[in-house]
DNA sequence: ATACCTTACGCAAACGTTTACAATAGATTT
DNA sequence: AAATCTATTGTAAACGTTTGCGTAAGGTAT
């Protein structure tokens, strides 16, 4: 059917064994002359290696699965470029399976589509796994790392932003520029988001330490999504926040659109800072201050930390992009 | 090292034969009795099937490869969904392979990446592959087929929308709300730009049945991409029309915010009408006008295509989503 | 009773590689 | 001259599965 080595074998007089070297390069095995000839060979019979027969002698292969979510947020792309870049740069190769969207079935597949083959590793960026398909991945055997997910009290490895610091570096941005009264919108803090309860934490703090006392209505939870921004706005426009931070670009984008249907102006009647930072931030108007979170680096470290097998959990560093969202008010916009 | 079929044949006192049969369902090899111990044997062992030895085997696979482009646009999600949709449907698995952008080795990567192992057929969304690469492809007599992109005379088959039908329909649109000058902003109209050319060949049809005669400085060219749309619109800065037709979402979000930049407003002082409609257009404000292409379908349908061997190109559907960037001139915007 | 199916299973080859081990020839050392 | 080393190549087993072929037991038709 299609030419394999022993095709190049009889065609240059050499075993396949002396062919499978010179493919694979083991260098030190053959002659530069024994080389050319099988190189020549190859290409002229248009060989291509049969990856599965070499995943099935050597029960490994240079390909990294990457399981995504079925991205409502949009910073997957980011990821995936810096594992991408240092795939490259290790010589691996990447393939990325899609899970769903808290699609235990989907999710199951992609998992199974990745484990019933010889693989490197699997990283699973900002998916969150079905107690289920977390045995079934742990039983595997097989390394795994978490992107841009954090988990609480599990042994799971994972890089991520630390969201405690985003919560906290958000609220104390808000209150350095006059605002007392700050939402907090588009997240979860039941204890299966645990991003989200990180981040309320350090939300909390920030207002604890300038002496702000918290309140409910201030807290408007939702799934991260555009429609979350929508109807935590609706409730905000009874309350008397200043600002809001919203869990993600979508979320905050969200909150825009909803004031400008309410006929408020952004940033002053009302003030975002958004948690990601992606470029959707230089497409609205205005354009959103945003607690940027460094997704390119999140995808290569966590490739790096894969291939190296760390059992560490790692934090990348966030930065605070001004954009055009926040009203600064310079006396203090007290109770 | 892992569990085999091997050890389940043990366990249960079966050949390897009866035990693959089992595993594999190949009905009527086997008695139910059988197939209860060698499951249940399965599960207690937490076997997992290799699937490198059965592509090894067997030649084939269930897996599609799906070859993107790291998407500067963002319409890959909805065309990936309903790759995944009909794929579950016929039971098939999908991996996603990123070929960078315009990077000829990164490109030449995913495609090594997909071919050296069996694979059931290979997707490639919007990508237009550089010679080499295409002869590489063609010589792997893998079935394949392009989506999202359109070719001249070659013999490549490919699904995607009707793009003289779009420049045409976008054109008529605008000159039946009382446009009369009319620009085209973000696409390329050398040969490589098949996509751009037939969209501009449905704008002049549409222009010259309305006896509109075409000024070169209403065509814009450029990338699809953001940056294009900032700059076309400086250029139209210095022309007269009133109303543009975007190549991309991104290229009309671009267009729109030069045009604040400006102190122009649309649609009072300019109108939109974007193609693509993907959900951007709803997100900035005003929400952009657009010819939506029905991505879902394009991949759904496209999967369709690649597993039944189809030998022709289909178009999908496009659909005009009025929203609010186009102004209306009851009289007509006379030159 | 014979011939013929059917059902259920095992044997063994095959898929295309890699690699441990053995073998050869020539070169170098003693 | 013998011993040892090095460079190059070959032989064959192994990876885990599928499947064509063979076979044995039991059933059914004649």
């Amino acid at each position: 059917m299609s030419v394999t080595i022993k095709d190049i074998a009889k065609k240059t007089g050499f075993s396949v064994a002396t062919v499978s070297r010179v493919l694979s390069n083991k260098t030190g095995f053959f002659s530069q002359e024994t080389a050319n000839a099988v190189h020549k060979a190859a290409v002229e019979l248009g060989y291509k290696k049969n990856m599965a027969a070499t995943e099935l002698v050597t029960q490994t292969s240079n390909v990294i699965a990457v399981i995504v979510n079925s991205t409502k947020t949009n910073f997957s792309n980011q990821i995936i470029t810096g594992i991408q870049k240092k795939a490259a740069e290790m010589s691996k190769r990447v393939i990325i399976l899609y899970a769903g969207d808290h699609d235990q079935v989907a999710q199951k597949i992609a998992l199974t589509t990745a484990l019933e083959r010889p693989i490197l590793g699997i990283l699973l960026v900002s998916v969150d796994l079905y107690p289920k398909n977390l045995l079934l991945l742990k039983s595997a055997h097989i390394p795994f790392f978490f992107i841009s997910i954090s988990f609480k009290d599990t042994g799971l490895n994972y890089i991520t932003s630390d969201d405690y610091q985003i919560g906290y570096t958000a609220t104390k941005y808000l209150i350095n520029h006059g605002h007392r009264k700050i939402g907090l919108a588009g997240l979860g803090i039941d204890p299966s988001d645990h991003t989200g309860n990180l981040r309320f934490n350090g939300y909390q703090q920030a207002l604890t330490e300038n002496n702000i006392a918290f309140q409910h209505d201030w807290l408007q939870i939702g799934d991260y999504s555009y429609e979350s921004g929508l109807t935590a706005m609706k409730s905000y426009s009874q309350t008397n926040v200043t600002a809001v931070i919203t869990a993600s670009d979508l979320v905050g984008i969200g909150i825009l659109n909803q004031c400008t249907k309410l006929g408020l102006n952004v940033p002053n009647d009302l003030s975002i800072i958004t948690i990601d930072g992606t470029n959707l931030c230089q497409l609205v108007q205005p354009p959103l201050t945003s607690i940027t979170q460094n997704f390119f680096q999140m995808g290569y470290l966590g490739t790096n930390y894969l291939i190296a097998g760390s059992k560490k959990n790692a934090y990348t560093n966030v930065q605070l992009c001004q954009r055009s969202s926040v009203k600064t008010y310079h006396f203090k916009n007290s109770i």
